[in-house]
DNA sequence: CAGCACGCATGAAACGATTCATTACTAGAT
DNA sequence: ATCTAGTAATGAATCGTTTCATGCGTGCTG
């Protein structure tokens, strides 16, 4: 026997189980002297109660589940810290599934938490998973989507508005004079970047002579960046744009690296660059970059609020989409 | 009735709950006829089978827990993701705890991870936790510790040498001409901190005239690391280290912007910085930073691997110790 | 003193999946 | 016709906890 049940508990304290449950679970109902001796046993014993038979019993767990889209991004750890200090308030466990932008690998985590009856989900999506979500919401998992507006607004959601938050950094740098515009971002099925692209375009389209490329990627990540901005560094000087906005600031490191690997490219000079988030790293950056700020931690710790509430309301739960807005952080990258 | 069970199936089907089982663990001792009309139901009902019960029967689960120091830290996420790679080539699950550098925070998570039963934990701990893992032990929750030596042999660990990554970081500042070294770092109940510190203190010993000062610090965050720089750079120039080691990179990027600020203190040419761990944002820092590497999603994985092997093993598991050795990485913040 | 309420403790039932000893049936051998 | 071997399906027992209807005894009220 590996460990001790609340049988052997309550064998050895001369009590019945369901009195060492309720010294558990509500002391205030057990007489004093029955109490220590079931907490002697427990002591003796080591007992240590079976989340798993609890959990059965109840019906239902006391964790919720969280699919982020890179657990490397601090964007995406900023926000789980929110979301997770939250639920140890109110005595819940978040699991963490890190996507990796895969849509595979996020239905994976789906079919764990539904295996596990966690009490909601929290998502960053990738791709179209509605249909599967609103299956899961009639299984009782309520889903709220984080870091995306959605389109059906049958769904809770937390977000920053990325239209703006895109119109906002096109708009910075079109304010400097630049005119030639690189988005680089991708994939574009992420909701987030094509709306920083959206928005982005929105902006240019009121300036005229003012255009944007899109310089696609695999990924947000750093690597990505770097490779996306070497390849404008080996171009021709005078087919490089005046000023990139990246989709993201892992993006934008990356693409800082690419650019000034050779000394040759100046930033802000030559290009202006921007990235979004606002990353801790960002304003450490060899030249510290503009970005377009997120609240991460407050967008966890609101998603986590609305799934608890939704999830213990009966029925008919009104879904509520929450924006909160962008903001922009001039530094160095594009103001030399 | 929120879900259904195996019971539903059964009913719908028209078969036995064992020959549900059957179908679902053992398909190949099912006849296809049964097998098709078993999975008509699952299909139709939305069944799915519920975690909590299978553990219950099973006894143990399939989850491994994971307790790091720092979540936002990039090399506990890179570790993580190495250790996750390959818990779930094995069908593991990784649940990840945040311990934040808070003993108490730590026990917590040791005990929900005791009370779902997993099947081992990986530890990166703060505090004298040994005894509490003896006990883990003795109820047939083996531990591995990572990103520590341990001096008690009777646990595994994956490590890598801190002590002689120390001694490199100070030899290579020595080996510039510096001679007053600052060593940003804390709290020194963390190991890794200690040895680091221990490590660089061999070093300077062997070089006459040479000295160590320790700047403490509460955590090992950008934002600990930005307090100990400014400090030091409001000192008197005359009372200024001319190069500092700090215990991790996420200090020594907040010890650069405490220096940097209002671009009095010059890095490399009046202090030379050297970091821990490199980080990938290290080589996008304002001056990229010099550090010492550490495989990390290597030991993650390493670590795992000890660990099932250990979980596995009936018993009398000869508990192992692996160290990799640390790596210099040179960059512009000690050669300008 | 009958009747009642109250405080404590009891122990069987339930949660849902898995296991395994048992039964049912078929086909082939004698 | 009888026996054996083998395949398929069965269903009761089990895991550990919680719940809840029930029982027991004590003391109070009328």
């Amino acid at each position: 026997m590996v460990s001790a049940s609340v049988k052997d508990v309550a064998a050895l304290a001369g009590v019945s189980v369901g009195t060492v449950s309720n010294v558990l679970n509500r002391p205030e109902k057990v007489s004093a002297d029955v109490t220590s001796r079931v907490q002697a046993a427990i002591d003796q014993l080591g007992f240590v109660r079976n989340d798993a038979a609890r959990q059965l019993r109840a019906g239902l767990s006391h964790s919720i589940g969280l699919v982020v889209l890179d657990a490397a991004n601090p964007f995406f750890t900023e926000l789980a810290r929110g979301a997770e200090d939250k639920a140890t308030a109110a005595h819940f466990t978040v699991l963490v599934g890190n996507s990796n932008e895969d849509a595979a690998r996020e239905a994976a985590y789906l079919d764990l938490f539904e295996q596990q009856r966690v009490r909601g989900v929290l998502l960053s999506p990738v791709g179209n998973v509605i249909p599967r979500l609103e299956q899961l919401r009639g299984r009782g998992i309520p889903t709220v989507l984080v870091d995306r507006q959605t389109d059906n607004l049958s769904f809770s959601s937390v977000a920053v508005d990325d239209l703006t938050g895109g119109e906002m950094a096109a708009s910075h740098l079109l304010s400097l004079g630049r005119r030639r515009i690189a988005f680089v971002g991708g994939p574009s099925s992420i909701r987030q970047v094509a709306d920083r692209l959206a928005g982005a375009r929105k902006a240019v389209q009121e300036v005229p002579g003012a255009t944007v490329e899109v310089v696609g990627t695999d990924s947000l990540t750093v690597l990505s960046g770097r490779a996306a901005g070497e390849a404008i560094r080996l171009r021709p000087a005078a087919m490089r744009p005046d000023a990139i906005f990246a989709a993201n600031d892992l993006l934008a490191m990356g693409v800082l690296q690419g650019l000034m690997l050779m000394g040759d490219v100046k930033v802000p000079e030559e290009i202006a660059l921007i990235g979004y988030d606002d990353i801790e790293f960002a304003a450490a950056a060899v030249v510290p970059l503009s970005s377009i700020r997120q609240p991460s931690a407050l967008i966890g710790a609101t998603a986590l609020e609305l799934l608890l509430r939704e999830a213990d309301a009966e029925a008919g739960f009104m879904p509520t989409q929450i924006v909160f807005p962008p903001e922009l952080v001039v530094r160095a990258s594009t103001t030399g």
